[in-house]
DNA sequence: CTGATCTATGGAACCGGTTCCATAGTAACA
DNA sequence: TGTTACTATGGAACCGGTTCCATAGATCAG
């Protein structure tokens, strides 16, 4: 439908190869500066490349070589800060290599079911799954086309992954409750999946959980609120928790995003923070430090480079066994827990 | 250095030809259900395709066609909140096309200077520039490389754009505030920059004097504080402004994350939010709502959508002058704003 | 019934790189 | 000085599609 585009790189290979003197194979030598090429002879060819403003082709390039020069990067549609905070990791670490970043949400509005990507038709070399709760029948279709992937934030036994210890994570949360002299402490967080990658939120809890028993505080079921994930759906949760008869007196909340749901609802109802209610999250993301919040921070941005890095030496290497990169955990105490009132 | 990956993709158009007892050429026809194919022909190839599970090998499809399939984009490290939404728009808009969809950032962290996107080797058929401001030697070489462009929440005569009255926002914000009964209105906004296409600031800011003059209140000087972007950056202004002797009983922010470093300074000083200072953002992010913003709210998802949707208009037509589409734009009048105590 | 027109189809060129393989020229060795 | 082993280089095949162009067979008009 266009035939005639303005083309200033319509120069391609061969016209720098005869204006050059030499043969094509010579030129794309001296692109790829690889076996020996005499001095002379390259720098004729490099000044008849400056000359004519040749840019090699990039999809020839691929075609003839195979490779993309491009990972792909799958993750929840952008609805919560420790997503972008991933993905900024990605992009930063991308942006020093010669990869391109293309960016598949996993979750369309339109179309909430579909696949994450369509793999068949995937340009790139890599993919990068980050948060995304897949299920198993998807799993396997990356293991078949034996394209290298590496998880973030997420476990699968045949992965490459980069995780953090979220068992860990729920125990130093709790037990700082624990420790300020809490006895009355709630777990508030997303529904459990069994068939899913996505097994964070159960390990939170499976922390949480260690902890009052090592404590010897009997866990209270009605003390568990489990829901979609969300500010407004923390709210409703914390809601339920804040109106039984005996009241938690700190909430361990499975996200930052959830901990502010909380937060709200506390700040509606006049319920002094950290007074008479301890709160705690979990991510770190920025705006944790600006309410104050204490949580539990992961390397948000890093898991992004990590998972870059890793899924880079995957691309050389091929090793054979899963590989896995632990990222640390740390605990931030602020200004919403204390201990609670006797 | 891997020659033999596993391949079961490695059939190729000739393969199923062959099998199909018919020519590539005839092949190629039905994938792209192009010209007349007998209904018979048709049906015995489309056999051996799936029975040979055959899928086309996209490079080689770009290759011969000179399409990309993709569509760049870039904009301002995720540092803000307005940025992911427009990216979000962008995202959904393009999942139900055969784009896909490549992000570059404007501003890496190691390189700040960087030119936002490396044009020659870019794998794209269509560029959409996001709220990055572009100097004018930027602009130039998009315009030779032929390459479609569509700037979103940025401006340059010769680009096509999607826009918002940035002039009216300011009025509107203004005017509310006037139509309250302020006398003392400041505005806190970026720093202006004439050589880039980002002009959004200015503008808001001009709507801002505009009404001011209009409603016969003088412009101060003092009232205008400018500096760099960012939430801790307003905090320094926003206590500029209410050290001074007769400070002001309003504040525009020029964006929502300005106005909540207002507001963290206004609840520092226990300055009570709307009786002793009125606060109005811009952008209407998700976090207003949850802080009770009075903001002007630009649809910043659907300029992602509509930034898309014209791309791709353009891709079909190449008009011959730029278009523009204009979003409108809505005062949300919140509980941050209220009636000055006299 | 025959020549003209149309339709479905196949072969081959092409997109623009990379790389295998053959070769001419030179260096090294005896 | 003759033979051998390199080295630098060019030609051509190849990656896997799309599409131009030629052709065989069918259809139609006179």
């Amino acid at each position: 439908m266009n035939t005639e585009k303005k083309d200033p790189s319509s120069i391609t290979i061969r016209d720098v190869a005869r204006k050059a003197g030499v043969g094509v194979a010579t030129v794309s030598r001296v692109l790829n500066n690889s076996e020996a090429v005499t001095e002379e002879t390259r720098r004729r060819v490099q000044a008849t490349i400056a000359e004519l403003k040749y840019v090699p082709n990039p999809i020839a390039q691929q075609l003839s070589t195979g490779r993309h020069d491009a990972i792909a990067v799958t993750l929840p549609f952008l609805t919560y800060p420790s997503f972008v905070e991933r993905l900024r990791g990605v992009q930063h670490a991308l942006a020093s290599t010669k990869f391109d970043l293309m960016l598949y949400s996993a979750d369309v509005p339109d179309n909430p079911g579909k696949p994450p990507l369509p793999i068949s038709k995937l340009r790139a070399d890599g993919v990068l799954i980050i948060s995304v709760p897949l299920d198993d029948s998807h799993v396997q279709q990356f293991l078949n086309s034996g394209l290298p992937v590496v998880l973030v934030d997420l476990f699968h036994p045949d992965h490459h992954r980069v995780f953090v210890d979220d068992i860990e994570g729920g125990r130093l949360a709790t037990q700082h409750l624990v420790d300020l002299g809490h006895k009355r402490i709630a777990f508030l967080g997303d529904a459990f999946d069994e068939h899913k990658t996505f097994q964070a939120m159960r390990e939170r809890f499976k922390g949480y959980r260690e902890t009052l028993a090592a404590a010897g505080i009997p866990f209270r079921p009605e003390y568990h609120q489990q829901g979609p994930h969300g500010r407004e759906e923390a709210r409703v949760m914390a809601a339920a928790l804040l109106d039984m008869d005996k009241p938690p007196t700190a909430i361990f909340a499975g996200s930052d995003t959830q901990a502010i749901g909380v937060l709200d609802v506390a700040n509606e109802r006049n319920i002094a923070i950290p007074q008479e209610l301890s709160v705690v999250g979990y991510d770190g993301i920025r705006d944790s430090e600006f309410l104050d919040l204490t949580t539990v921070a992961q390397p948000l941005y890093e898991s992004g480079i990590a998972g870059v890095e890793l899924l880079l030496a995957i691309l050389q290497d091929e090793p054979a066994t899963p590989q896995e990169v632990r990222l640390p955990l740390a605990l931030l105490p602020r200004g919403s827990t204390a201990a609670p009132r006797t």
